[in-house]
DNA sequence: ACCTGAACACCGTTCAAGT
DNA sequence: ACCTGAACACCGTTCAAGT
């Protein structure tokens, strides 16, 4: 099987999903390819954009989308694309990480942040107000899940309510009031 | 100069300062305080609670703190804590991620983090929305650090307004509308 | 064009042995 | 009690040389 950019960043992705951001190595991903490390740079420049494309991977599916026209107010869109985001990040170990690189290179556009944007300025906010909307509620998604996950490493039985949709239904009612 | 914990954290954090989170190694440590590495682990058990006791000393500081009879309403003092956060980590490498370590093992208590949530509960919140509201906040301000540190890193010439501070009021005043 | 082999300059952690 | 020396098992990235 050929080595292609497309092989590498899906292997890449189920190291991540099954092992996690730590074993997600150059030199592991060229194991698992029956390759030589230096051959992956041949399709790819280095790890920080690898990062990027695997994030990209993650985010840009149809099923993290909402259609604006099944809710019957903006704010209840927003509400559920958060959710859906959270819940889809949750089983992906150091996910936040991994999307925050790919944030940082703003290269790639993901496809939920972007949406999450236009239903913001739908809801009625000025484009750069949209803007910032959009990261206080990225902010609140990363974040909770980062924190989910380190209670889970840990062992500390989480309660379930982890507070992530009280917080986000009290910045959405913040956003637009 | 003998090694002491103190010596070993107040190098560490010195290194963090000056050159960031990449750079603070326990072999760049070692080196800084003319000792083998092996040294270092009599004095702290791993990087990650060396890390813990760093993010300790960044935000045990009485600076990082506000006194409560100095603001009108709760959420005059939520809003100025949040802010002296803000631009007390904004300066200092990868703060973020090292606070992260911080709170995942919660080993160790950072009170601002403690104002924060007693802050709310002085504003009417129940115990349990308390702790959810710190959460969003917390959230909001390391996610706004990361961001933008990530901006000065890859020289895009950030807007000064970076939407911290609007997204700070938005979320405060949907948790204590 | 694509990959190997091998090097460069690093990591965190452990542990016998010294003082 | 505290530290050295040395090892173990790793990293990301580069690049001449092969095919």
């Amino acid at each position: 099987m050929a080595l292609t950019q497309l092989t590498v960043v899906d292997t890449a992705v189920g190291i991540l999903q099954q092992f996690g951001l730590a074993d997600l190595s150059m030199r592991r991903l060229a194991k698992e390819l029956d390759v030589q490390v230096g051959a992956l740079y041949w399709h790819v420049k280095n790890k920080q954009e690898l990062l990027a494309q695997v994030a990209a991977q993650l985010l840009n599916t149809p099923a993290l989308s909402v259609a604006a026209a099944d809710y019957e107010s903006p704010a209840e869109a927003i509400l559920q694309l958060a959710r859906k985001l959270y819940l889809a990040l949750l089983p992906i170990q150091d996910s936040p990480e991994v999307i925050e690189v790919a944030t940082a290179m703003q290269a790639t556009e993901l496809q939920p942040v972007l949406q999450l944007r236009a239903l913001l300025e739908a809801a009625g906010l000025a484009a750069e107000n949209a803007r910032h909307g959009q990261q206080l509620i990225l902010n609140h998604v990363l974040g909770s899940v980062a924190y989910r996950q380190n209670l889970v490493q840990l062992d500390v039985d989480a309660p379930l309510a982890d507070g992530f949709d009280w917080g986000l239904q009290r910045a959405v009612s913040g956003l637009i009031g």
